[in-house]
RNA sequence: GGGCGGAUAGCUCAGUGGGAGAGCAUCGGCCUUACAAGCCGGGGGUCAGAGGUUCGAAUCCUCUUCCGCCCA
């Protein structure tokens, strides 16, 4: 037999089986029409990226699902790829350039272009080599990327058709601009964070007569630009001011007073100023009245000429002259702290500003509408589903989608705009001429669109769509997509829709969300807070296997993961229990002949582990298959560590001394314990379990390809279950009192075991070797009766257990021992004693419950009174 | 303001109507030839608080307090 090294070294052997694996196509789907599928697409990172932990996380959980499906007999794909990350990705280049003193616009669009795609050559694949690292077992050869020919031949086809369906238009809307991104956002691009800000009472003087209106603003700048004042109707004190005209401070222009239901009377004063080209709500308001527009700052967050003499300020100096002139002429009536809401681009974290501009938007309702009913219907099932209520609730309050960015790096919208007849015209084909006049005098939209908008059509155009490719037609729907919530609106809905809208069908039958990764402290990790754990650092400390292992194990659904370096480094023990429990059984295989495990012939402790090994498989089984991986790798470290190390390789040295029959026995069934657990945690662990499969007789080229265990009814042995159970009580028991009396561990220690039961004293008898062994105790009598006199002892439920040493034993101690166990015991009495007693249970509750509860007491009962009759003896023995 | 989640051992968390659990940490004893990255044993909890439903509540309901997150 092969002997293995004395300590694993993941780093000799991670590198070697990775190789190994993608040398001989596992990654690939065999596309075997006979196969069921099994489909994950990755959620694509981006190309600026490099691995952080919640990609580790994520990817961890797709590679498990992946290989257990894999095994399990599924034709399986895991399909990779990269995202372009437009404004990312462009802010990435940009601030290179910076560095040589240029600016995009010094190179031109075409120029700029090209340098984007050297960086991509040259950095974007850094985070597909650190999944390699992880052991993603992705099919590399079908690596797609958003920008790719086929997927933006895809968001051509997309646009147009959308177009045609009238579900895309142009238009002038208000819609969140990042002056430093200089492009327009989407809704859920921007982040709202609370800052301390002010609120600012203005007066604003009645045109007519005497009087005024205050206004309570916290954008007093905005006021150059405001077209009314706006109360609520119901409110009393401005009921008469309704209709009536007040003058703008420093502009001079005279603006109605308005009554609309969205002011809420208890802001402010009741009374707001209504600016419709810098605020949402003062937009929708003045769709309602008709109000006009005034822009009055532009793209730089600069004052345009409407702002009069503040025209060219920027938007921070334009409040200060502002409000120091409001002061000067008496306009600015008192100022107060407030805590405002300031929307931030999540690209840059610069503060967003609402403008209008010409803009292309996708009609959401049409699309959401049947994207909400998927997951009403159940076609699509969130996991968990707490997320249900969330999904349906955005989808409710969906507003048009704004997918149209100014900047270069992304897909260009294919859009011509006829300079001889004016006609916008859409098409697959980039357009020479216009297909209205003739002309060719074309102009095509400088925009590009949302990167949301080409990873929302990820499930189809990544498998070839428009074409009609096997890939299409064998993984569409694909089976689940993994993923965090906080991309939950941004990306999965919009598959949704779009799978739904162009392929017909669902784009995933499960959207697995997971968990957040914190810190220690479940603080967010952010490089600025300086808490980041680096899941490549780990790998390279711990080996990939240990921090698979740890992510899985922490993984519990709907709770956030607090994640520290120290959980890593202990979960690493485990990968060296197990490599040290290979060891041991390789150890062991001298003259191992493989044999057919017969029930019968087995020592009890190998039908014991045996069922237990049966019931782990299944337990593994059902937890991932309802995606709580962290019950699933518990069940694994439990079962591998506390029942297959810790009692059975134990036990097992006792049938390996000998010769014969049963040593092959046992050597069979270590074996076959052994190479079924390395399979069962393969999807978790897949370098240290092939490394030692390989090092086990085997068959198969790969333990990524040998089968997933499925649990054995015939292995399933309840009475062994029992009968271990017993004998392990009784072997705890033993060490419990040498531990107490500090008996070396090397010293055998005798026994005297006490029991009622015939089957029990039968099942001690036949087991004695087994229980000397663990226990280290020399002679063990057992017998019905008879204690032995000055004897520390441990009473059981269905035995006493002694252990007779000449001087050993201290009354003090043993008394109190035994006075601490009765209380115990009598307390469990009372309540179920107290249970028993009431009718209302013996009548209400189940009968086995009952059963059960009797049992129980008559249990506890027999137990106290030898607890009693023990007390009783030391008491006479004091005196 | 609206919504969602959490509060169980020192820490991190499982348990979701019928005997309070795990891992880590801690304490005591061991280098027992697979493993000291280990083995054996121990201690530790009015399951946030109050009320309710129930024969029975950590578990279901209501309220309160505190802590997260999302949306406005």
């Amino acid at each position: 037999m092969k002997e293995i090294p004395k300590s694993y070294d993941f780093r000799e052997v991670e590198g070697k089986w990775y190789r190994f694996w993608e040398e001989k196509g596992y990654f690939r789907p065999s596309l075997d029409p006979e196969k069921p599928k099994f489909c994950i697409v990755i959620p694509p990172p981006n190309v600026t990226g490099s691995l952080h932990i919640g990609h580790a996380l994520n990817n961890t959980i797709q590679d498990i699902l992946a290989r257990y499906k894999r095994m399990d007999g599924y034709d399986t794909l895991w399909l990779p790829g990269t995202d372009h990350a437009g404004i990312a990705t462009q802010n990435v280049v940009e601030r290179e350039l910076a560095k040589e003193g240029r600016t995009r616009h010094d190179l031109g669009r075409e120029a700029f272009l090209e340098r984007v795609w050297q960086w991509k050559e040259r950095f974007g694949n850094r985070i597909i080599e650190q999944l390699k690292r992880l052991g993603a077992s992705c099919d590399w050869s079908r690596l797609r990327f958003t920008m790719d020919e086929g997927l933006s031949r895809a968001v051509r086809e997309v646009f147009v058709r959308l177009w045609e369906e009238g579900l895309i238009y142009r238009g002038d809307y208000i819609i969140n601009w990042c002056p430093r991104c200089h492009t327009a956002l989407a809704d859920i691009e921007v982040e709202h964070k609370p800052t301390a800000g002010k609120l600012w009472y203005l007066r604003y003087p009645l045109v007519e007569g005497s009087g005024e209106v205050v206004v309570a603003t916290t954008r007093p700048e905005t006021m150059l630009g405001d077209t009314a004042v706006a109360v609520n109707p119901e409110d009393e004190r401005y009921r008469d001011l309704i209709g009536r005209k007040v003058r703008l401070p420093l502009i001079g222009r005279e603006i109605p007073i308005i009554a609309d239901k969205s002011v809420d009377p208890e802001f402010g004063t009741g009374a707001v100023k209504v600016t419709p080209a810098h605020d949402f709500a003062d937009f929708e308001m003045a769709q309602r009245h008709g109000l006009p527009l005034v822009k009055i700052m532009d793209e730089n967050g600069r004052m345009t000429a409407e702002a009069g003499p503040y025209a060219g300020l920027d938007r921070f100096e334009a409040r200060k002259k502002v409000l120091a002139d409001l002061e000067a002429q008496g306009f600015l009536v008192k100022t107060e702290d407030y805590e405002v809401m300031l929307g931030h681009c999540y690209r840059c974290d610069c503060v967003v500003e609402p403008l209008i501009s010409k803009q292309w938007f996708v009609r959401m309702k049409p699309l959401a509408q049947p994207a909400m009913a998927a997951v009403e219907n159940g076609f699509i099932r969130l996991v968990p589903e707490n997320w249900n209520n969330l999904y349906f609730d955005w989808m409710r309050k969906i507003r048009d989608w704004c997918i149209s960015r100014q900047i270069w790096w992304g897909h260009r919208i294919p859009a011509w705009t006829c300079e001889a007849c004016g006609r916008t015209s859409v098409s697959r084909e980039d357009l020479k001429a216009c297909p209205e006049c003739g002309s060719e005098r074309l102009r095509q939209e400088e925009d590009v669109l949302d990167t949301w908008f080409s990873s929302a059509l990820w499930p189809f155009s990544t498998l070839g769509w428009p074409e009609k490719t096997e890939d299409l037609r064998s993984f569409y729907p694909t089976s689940v997509l993994v993923t965090s919530f906080d991309i939950l609106f941004f990306w999965v809905a919009r598959m949704i829709m779009m799978g739904l809208h162009f392929m017909g069908n669902i784009p995933f039958r499960t959207v697995y969300i997971h968990a957040l990764v914190r810190d220690e402290k479940g603080q967010k990790m952010s490089k600025s807070r300086g808490n980041v754990i680096d899941p490549v650092v780990m790998i390279e400390k711990y080996g990939a296997d240990a921090l698979r292992f740890t992510l899985a194990a922490l993984a519990a659904q709907g709770r956030d993961i607090k994640l520290s370096e120290s959980r890593i480094e202990g979960y690493k023990h485990f990968v060296n229990k197990i490599w040290n429990a290979a060891r041991f059984v390789l150890l062991n295989l001298e003259g191992f002949e493989p044999c057919e495990l017969k029930a019968e012939a087995l020592p009890l402790v190998s039908r014991w582990i045996l069922s237990r090994l049966s019931r782990t498989i299944e337990r593994v089984r059902n937890r991932l298959e309802a995606y709580e991986f962290d019950q699933a790798a518990l069940a694994i470290y439990h079962f591998f560590w506390h029942e297959f190390c810790d009692w059975y390789i134990e036990a097992a040295k006792l049938y390996l001394r000998e010769e014969g029959e049963v040593r092959t026995l046992v050597q069979n069934v270590l074996y076959q314990v052994l190479e079924t657990s390395l399979r069962l945690l393969h999807p978790f662990m897949p370098f240290v379990t092939e490394e030692l499969w390989q090092a086990l007789p085997h068959e198969g080229e790969s333990l990524m390809v040998a089968p997933y265990p499925r649990p054995e009814e015939a292995l399933l042995d309840e009475k062994a279950e029992r009968e271990m159970a017993f004998l392990m009580e009784v072997i705890v028991a033993l060490r419990n009192i040498r531990a107490d009396y500090h008996i070396h561990p090397t010293r055998e220690i005798p026994a005297v075991i006490l029991t009622e039961k015939t089957s029990l004293q039968a099942l001690l008898e036949r087991e004695k070797a087994l229980v000397q062994l663990l226990a280290r105790a020399g002679e063990i009598e057992i017998r019905e009766s008879g204690r032995p006199e000055g004897a520390a002892s441990v009473v059981l439920s269905e035995a006493e257990v002694f252990v007779p040493l000449e001087g050993l034993v201290d009354l003090e101690q043993e008394m109190a021992r035994l006075k601490k166990e009765r209380e115990k015991v009598a307390k469990e009495i009372q309540r179920v004693e107290a249970r028993l007693q009431n009718p209302n249970f013996l009548e209400k509750a189940p009968a086995e419950v009952v059963e059960k509860e009797k049992a129980r007491a008559q249990e506890l009962a027999e137990r106290l009174k030898r607890i009693e009759e023990n007390l009783a003896r030391f008491e006479a023995l004091k005196t």
